[in-house]
DNA sequence: ACAAAGAGTGTGTTCGCACACACTTTTCTT
DNA sequence: AAGAAAAGTGTGTGCGAACACACTCTTTGT
């Protein structure tokens, strides 16, 4: 019950000889205040560390933010459903707390596309922007229209260096492509004969170009430290998955008459495709498949064994952090983590979740 | 800003032909009211799908809760200082944002104290309990007096099947030792040799036991399943640990006398204990470690790499989530999960946090 | 028949903050 | 010097829910 643990506005106004709406003032940067009065009270909310009760906030400030969401365009199943389930989780779960949160989504599958629909988001009455960046021309071009319209936005999965962001939120991509070398490492490293390594880019997308290639370069880096490239050869493989299951099995069927893999990494999302030809040709040893992302048709394929593990970076958590940053950023003015680095997961069919 | 999207008591007091008062009083089952109107109100809420303002209710209801807090004694670095850490953030979330919460720790390191203790915070204004059961005797017998006194409790990290706790958050050991068991089997399976695996149990706090215990029954069960026992000759060991590295390194000192094992699994936290006694004794070929928990000490072998794997439990989670179901739970009344499943989480040197 | 007890209901204040508004004092204009 | 503009400040209302209180209308006992 006895709670003069919280410091009001109130109690700040009374210690520096104003009114509330004075503190207010200094406290939101509205209005005009002398300089004096300013000074003591921001010492005075120094000395009593007061922070603000977000009840209060929230429940005094009816406002609706508009949130513009701009994502590489997915079927079901796919990669960027998992950040965007985080979006509307933290959507939800906001609104249901008295907030009033909406969002426009917008979705792009080129680079036109997502220079196009970003524009849009500047006319419109947006307060924030949470989005993917596409190629990197188009994407600087964006953001510094942003900059300059004064619309603050967050970049999720893929970082735009040196940008003036809110906040990146998502994972190094160099730092996933030398765990999976890790483990692949770990995982063949009794086989006596040279080892033989697939790394294939599976990708029609080429926004998502940048992190794998990223990946992959974590992953010859590993290799390249360990001086292990006596041990080890290794085959870099780009598909230009075009939809269909049957481009894959072929290409991989011509990839197997030349030699059986050990392991085989797959840089992006895709790595069930593979799994599914792997499963039609059966090599013998079966490789072992290392692969991206908790998506459904992935972890079905973990859980059969034909994919071995999966290395995740919490891409729904992504979604949630964006939304709910943006939130603090925008009805708070408080400052975000500039960046925000999920963990790096390694699932395999004993670990999956749920 | 245009807002009505929510609903409000009002809006359902209006539908309802009554006063603000009456719904309030249905909603908190207080006061009398009669019985055709608190149908009424009663439908009109579920039909409306009245969420209550999170915002607005904290703000009204200047309420403190004392949380008991019952866990293990610890020295920093150790295990259980991470679900405090947990604890404590959650905590300070809170109150930062108008909560009042405040707590009252107890500690235990043998079965007399954990009961002593727990029968502490029944008589005390505590309003919910959140621990962490001790050996099962002294557990239930605990577990019944809170239920008998009305007092709300949550269980982290070991469950005791069938309580009546608000919700266990924690994670199946079984699945635990399922896992490092699959990680040591592929990491192994190309050793050529009939593999040498030791199992350590090593700890001294007896409320372990139980956990320690499961996991190698689900350590040992993946083996039996896969039937492996033909390749794999298994020891296990258990460490009857007090408290110096000298007493660890002299059986290792022992057992390594009598063979080199290919892989050791430690089922605790303190497997840096093992990884040190290995650095001494540089056993060549250096065995695969693995174990527990993302402690300091745990962290900095796997830096150096004298332990390749961790498995951990979001240690630290698991206490902001009892912390905050614990709030959920007592200040709306709301539902928790029963049982709050932690993601099993593998760390090896190239995706440490941080 | 009248008071007391009980059942059922409505009103008003409060929580801490945001924001609109009104107000006073000072400083420019011409 | 008078009026306008700018600078600086305080008050009041409302956000949605919690809770105390006061009130009305029955029912019961004597």
């Amino acid at each position: 019950m006895a709670n003069r643990t919280h410091i009001r506005i109130k109690d700040i106004a009374e210690k520096a000889g104003c009114s509330i709406g004075t503190v207010d003032r200094v406290i939101h940067n509205r209005g005009k205040v002398a300089e004096p009065v300013r000074e003591r009270v921001l010492r005075i909310i120094k000395e009593l560390d007061y922070k603000p009760n977000v009840n209060a906030r929230v429940l005094a400030s009816r406002q609706t933010l508009t949130l513009g969401i701009l994502l590489p365009s997915y079927k079901k199943g796919e990669y960027w459903e998992l950040p965007c389930l985080g979006i509307s989780e933290a959507m939800e779960r906001y609104n249901e707390q008295g907030y009033n949160i909406e969002a426009r989504w917008f979705t792009y599958n080129n680079p036109e596309k997502f220079l196009q629909a970003g524009m849009k988001m500047i006319s419109n009455e947006i307060d924030g922007i949470i989005l993917n960046p596409a190629t990197y021309k188009e994407s600087v071009r964006l953001v510094r229209s942003f900059f300059q319209n004064n619309k603050p936005f967050i970049l999720i999965d893929s970082d735009i260096h040196g940008t003036p962001s809110l906040s990146f939120i998502g994972k190094d991509p160099v730092q996933s492509g030398l765990t999976v070398a890790k483990l692949i490492h770990q995982l063949t490293r009794h086989i006596a004969a040279n080892k033989n390594i697939w790394v294939i880019n599976l990708s029609k997308s080429p926004n998502q170009t940048y992190s794998l290639l990223a990946r992959e370069i974590g992953f010859m880096n590993y290799f390249a430290d360990k001086q292990l490239q006596v041990d080890y050869s290794f085959q870099t493989i780009d598909m230009d998955y075009s939809g269909t299951q049957k481009v894959v099995d072929e290409q991989i069927g011509k990839l197997l008459a030349t030699g059986n893999p050990h392991a085989i990494y797959v840089t992006g999302s895709r790595v069930h495709k593979i799994a599914e030809s792997l499963k039609k040709f059966k090599p013998d040893p079966k490789p072992l498949l290392i692969g991206h992302d908790l998506t459904h048709r992935n972890i079905e394929r973990v859980k059969d064994e034909t994919v071995d593990f999966l290395i995740e970076e919490e891409a729904r958590r992504q979604g949630y952090l964006a939304v709910e940053s943006m939130i603090r950023s925008l009805t708070y003015k408080e400052a975000i983590q500039k960046k925000q680095m999920m963990n790096l997961m390694i699932y395999t069919r004993e670990n999956l979740p749920l």
